[in-house]
DNA sequence: ATTTATGCAAATCCTTTGCAAATCT
DNA sequence: AGATTTGCAAAGGATTTGCATAAAT
């Protein structure tokens, strides 16, 4: 997987943190010690989070100092502008994720443990596009998500379903 | 179309109202005027909507009472419990839409004029329950926001661009 | 030096809750 | 009568804003 063509190399050509600097300069914005704490901790690992968690999860690193709130906030809108992060409203506050150098996939979202499960589907992509094309709506993107249940929360809805059962 | 086998004539059977009724009743709650109020405020045409705008449209109608703010919301929570309406977190707050008697659909959301426009795909459905399957993961609904820019606010962007060009 | 970003405190928006009075069954 | 529902006022949680200070260009 080394060949220049691939859109992952191409993609990914920049570091997170080299794309962002990239970004705000050409914006006239600024460089700055919080926004580069708050986009080494984003990319650190990939996972789904919400402002909250990451300012905790900042708060916690040793040696990084805290953000503020506001910043947090400004800095998360700042990074969905430059095409870094992907938002998304999940049952009342912004659940945010990278979108950069990540492959496009959608979410099914666990209605017992909260969790969010990543997939990929390159047929609602083709429909999406199919749909747009249709009623001559200029597609930007979208939002999936599959509500439902997951396979460990079933498992144990069925044991505690057995229980009761056992108890009777 | 008055095959009493249709899947239309069998959902539509009751009205809201009534389909409404029978909910409350089984589950012991009770049929009250403001409930009535909304139900009826709710269905009387097809749009989505927030608690705001209800609450507006309800205190505007002739003749019709206003209801307060937390029973127009505690009765949105059991129409959506009742499977009359469907709830769908967007930019921040809830929108409505109705679920009951009308045919599964998904949305484009217009990021210039923030309208909603509904449209239907069987695929979409079918991919949806593929990907479940695949994952053992139990579905019971998702939802698929499609974003862009509608017809109507193209045109007015592109009429812009061109004012731009006369003026240099 | 100038402009933008930060942090604090307070405000805002949407939604929910506690509770006494009103309304159903 | 007895239980649920309403409306009010107030609380709550997430996000945003005004403004003086700090930091970046």
């Amino acid at each position: 997987m080394t060949d220049d063509f691939s859109l992952g190399a191409v993609e990914t050509a920049l570091s997170p943190l080299e794309r962002f600097e990239e970004y705000l300069q050409t914006k006239g914005k600024r460089i700055t010690q919080p926004r580069r704490r708050i986009v080494e901790e984003v990319f650190r690992q990939h996972d789904h989070f919400d402002a909250d968690q990451l300012m905790a999860s900042i708060a916690k690193s040793p040696g990084i100092e805290k953000v503020s709130r506001p910043t947090v906030y400004r800095a998360l809108e700042v990074l969905v502008e430059a095409g870094l992060l992907r938002k998304m409203g999940l049952g009342g506050r912004a659940v945010y994720e990278h979108d950069y150098g990540y492959p496009q996939h959608d979410h099914m979202h666990c209605q017992a443990c909260n969790q969010l499960i990543e997939f990929h589907s390159d047929d609602i992509q083709r429909i999406r596009d199919a749909v747009g094309r249709q009623h001559q709506f200029r597609v930007t993107g979208h939002l999936l998500i599959i509500n439902g249940v997951c396979r460990d929360c079933m498992r144990k809805q069925q044991r505690q379903r057995g229980d009761r059962l056992d108890r009777i």
